[in-house]
DNA sequence: CAATAATTTGGACAACCGTCAAGACGGCTG
DNA sequence: CAGCCGTCTTGACGGTTGTCCAAATTATTG
């Protein structure tokens, strides 16, 4: 059959499938967004596909019928929220002119992450510790530890070229920091501690001019 | 009765009492003890209270003898390990007499845990972040927290003694630093990354000299 | 030694889990 | 309109879970 197919045909044929391919693959991100409001609600351990399916518009089938398994669906709840974060600092970083506009721009953002977005974000921190024991979050884990840190990169050199300056440590130790003072806070945050927000932000104030 | 107990005979029923409290708190730390290795192995998501048993020398229900839930247990296990981790470099700390010797303890100690206790701190870091889901966790998470804060402050502190100067950064930066970046390499060397470890080395060794 | 209490065992229980498959639904094509 | 195909629903399945409990065993006391 396929074999007889004329050119044209062919092409046809080629198109539908990309169509197909590209619905379901929206579809896919739409149980994926689904999943990931119970999962920040209830984190890995204690979400199950039937309680995604329940707090969703979805039945528990149809997650099966999209995805080939469990993990299947995590990981694309996982690449899927990437795409979200690793931006989220970039029109800052833009549009600031002065080391001052840049800090401030950069401390309000994270204070509107860590009051607005907590729930992701301690889903991230799970995620990322379940990588330590099941391999196949590693890959997407470490993809997305990296373009995290490029993300703080891009903030400190840009940081430092609005002071003619360089940035003074390594990629990797600057996110290692920020990345262990967001955690400590969102922690801190989550357990009504009401100067985990002010404490991170007076950390990170004092800090930048440290750096570069 | 207890109320025509004699002062003499109260003592020695007061005493008893204690004695039991204690050969029954021995047994509840053998029973975290035993639970560790698996919680270990498998983290706290996959593993249930009868994987535990079939992994020790006990039955099941001894479990829900000795405590009343399995939160309780896990709690149980958090606290007892917190004992054996926040006195880990105080020794390279006391003994040390000049900076180099404290660096080389220090990376030494650092690089031997990630290699050899890599499955008791991957199962800290899932805990840390169940705590951020469950709020039974999280007065306990958080002390831990605070007394590793401590652990890392009294080796900055030393080092910057033997170099007549003081640490430039707090001591929540400083934990966070170096929490994020063992994070880090614990993630990649359980990844099989075998530039995990000279990578921390590297980053660590150059780090301590500019932050004090 | 008897008897009382503490400890341990192992099975029963209901609830839940991930997975699967048979069938229903609705749109598209021939 | 008939038939097919992708999509979705629903219920059932074997297995596992945390919890509980009655009975067995061991230790302690009088």
């Amino acid at each position: 059959m396929a074999r007889q197919a004329t050119g044209a045909a062919q092409r046809v044929a080629v198109a539908a499938e990309t169509l197909r391919d590209e619905k379901f693959n929206a579809r896919r991100i739409e149980l994926a967004e689904a999943a990931l409001e119970t999962l920040g609600e209830l984190g890995f351990a204690r979400t199950s596909l039937r309680e995604i399916a329940q707090n969703s518009a979805f039945t528990h089938g149809v997650f099966h019928y999209y995805f080939s398994d469990k993990l299947d669906l995590i990981c694309c709840c996982v690449r899927h929220y990437k795409a979200k974060c690793v931006t989220r600092y970039d029109e800052v970083v833009t549009t600031a002119q002065s080391r001052d506009e840049l800090t401030e721009g950069f401390l309000a953002k994270l204070a509107a992450t860590l009051e607005n977005e907590a729930r992701m974000h301690r889903l991230w921190y799970d995620l990322r510790s379940q990588a330590m024991f099941e391999p196949a979050f590693r890959k997407d884990v470490l993809e997305i530890d990296k373009s995290l840190e490029a993300m703080i990169w891009r903030i400190a050199t840009r940081y430092a070229e609005l002071g003619n300056k360089r940035p003074a440590s390594s990629p990797a130790a600057l996110y290692a920091l920020f990345d262990g003072l967001f955690q400590s806070a969102l922690l801190r945050h989550l357990a009504d501690d009401k100067k985990a927000v002010p404490d991170l932000l007076d950390e990170v104030r004092r800090l930048l001019p440290t750096i570069c």
